[in-house]
DNA sequence: AAATTCCTCAACCGCACTGAC
DNA sequence: CGTCAGTGCGGTTGAGGAATT
């Protein structure tokens, strides 16, 4: 279909509305109802396009517009439906009774977003960050806390900022656990592809003496970790406290990935096995299949007993927000890595 | 106190979709 | 089937206020 030519400009104003306009707008909406926005103008005495109509009363003056400053409860459910559906504001108003696509588009790009970035999460795939994070913590949650392996040392300083490195490193694990030999066989068809400046810190990981506990080997076969930048999250389920919105996002969650099952590790981590369908869709860093458990998986996002009231500010707000999420693909091809 | 920078958010722009003809 | 009007949606802009220098 071709573009629907914009309504006639010539004439029509544009910029903020006076309150006599809204009130112009008001009470023609209050006596015809809104609907044939072209029209609309015109039978309402108003120099605006129906389109500038339609969003001055949608996003402002409709009754029901619910303003001032978004709960926790919102924000939490904000960033969750985010997770599972991207930025579709208008699917995520549609959870957030009074809210409009527009207030909610402007409050994630003007404050989550912002928070996310901070704390090191990718807003987008609402994954970590990996080029920020220290691997060695990554891994040190992956092994159950238990910090058998210096990873950073192993990888040197590179490894910090690599994300694909991460996806090595864990490769070279479990190679190195279950077929030391094929480990070798691998590093020795790969290494002439590799940046020179990767094979030593590489190497060590064939040499360095290590006891890979069983959260290694799960992980390796799983494909997946779901930790926080200081540990794992707890096993409590996400319990949606905005009226009606958990039965809607449970609706929309059983549209979306497999509930991933969790295994107790000895420390308590709680670690999904990722169901067979998951995949590492993207070789850039970004995580994608992350999106698929946003809901389903036992995220910390219900943290209400940190934040119990709708007055915290952004700054009460952040360690909430420093929550991560990542997944660690298996059997990468170490030529995609460089 | 003035100038500058930063931040917020209402409003606009343009593309896409749907249904009527 | 193609065209067009109506509408919805997401990305972007820019005015104005707040904060900082």
């Amino acid at each position: 279909m071709g573009r629907t030519p914009c309504c006639d400009k010539s004439g029509l104003k544009k910029g903020p509305w006076t309150a006599e306009e809204d009130l112009k707008l008001t009470n023609y909406i209050q006596v015809h109802g809104p609907g044939n926005w072209r029209t609309l103008p015109k039978n309402a005495g108003l120099q605006r396009c129906g389109k500038s109509c339609r969003l001055r009363w949608t996003n402002y003056l409709r009754p029901d517009i619910r303003r001032g400053r978004f709960s926790f409860e919102e924000e939490e459910t904000i960033i969750q439906l985010h997770g599972i559906l991207g930025n579709k504001w208008s699917a995520i108003a549609g959870q957030l009774p009074g809210r409009t696509d527009n207030e909610i588009k402007n409050y994630w790009n003007t404050h989550i977003r912002k928070r996310l970035l901070r704390n090191g999460i990718d807003p987008v795939t609402h994954a970590p960050r990996l080029d920020l994070l220290d691997l060695s913590s990554i891994i040190s949650s992956t092994l159950c806390n238990q910090s058998l392996l210096n990873v950073s040392n192993l990888l040197g300083t590179q490894a910090l900022l690599n994300p694909q490195l991460l996806s090595l490193a864990n490769t070279l694990l479990s190679l190195k656990q279950e077929n030391p030999e094929m480990l070798m066989q691998y590093l020795h068809q790969n290494q002439l592809n590799l940046d020179p400046s990767l094979q030593a810190p590489i190497a060590s990981v064939c040499t360095t003496t290590s006891t890979v506990p069983c959260c290694t080997s799960m992980l390796s076969q799983t494909g997946l970790i779901q930790a926080t930048g200081e540990g794992f999250f707890s096993s409590d389920k996400t319990n949606f406290s905005y009226p009606n919105s958990q039965e809607n996002l449970t609706n929309l969650t059983n549209e979306f990935a497999a509930q991933p099952h969790y295994v107790q590790c000895s420390t308590n981590p709680t670690v999904p096995i990722l169901s067979e369908t998951s995949k590492f869709q993207s070789m850039d860093g970004s995580f994608d299949s992350v999106r698929s458990s946003a809901i389903s998986s036992p995220t910390p996002l219900n943290s209400s007993s940190t934040f119990v009231n709708s007055s915290s500010t952004d700054d009460e707000r952040e360690s909430f927000s420093s929550l991560l999420k990542f997944e660690i693909p298996e059997g990468l091809d170490i030529n995609d890595f460089m």
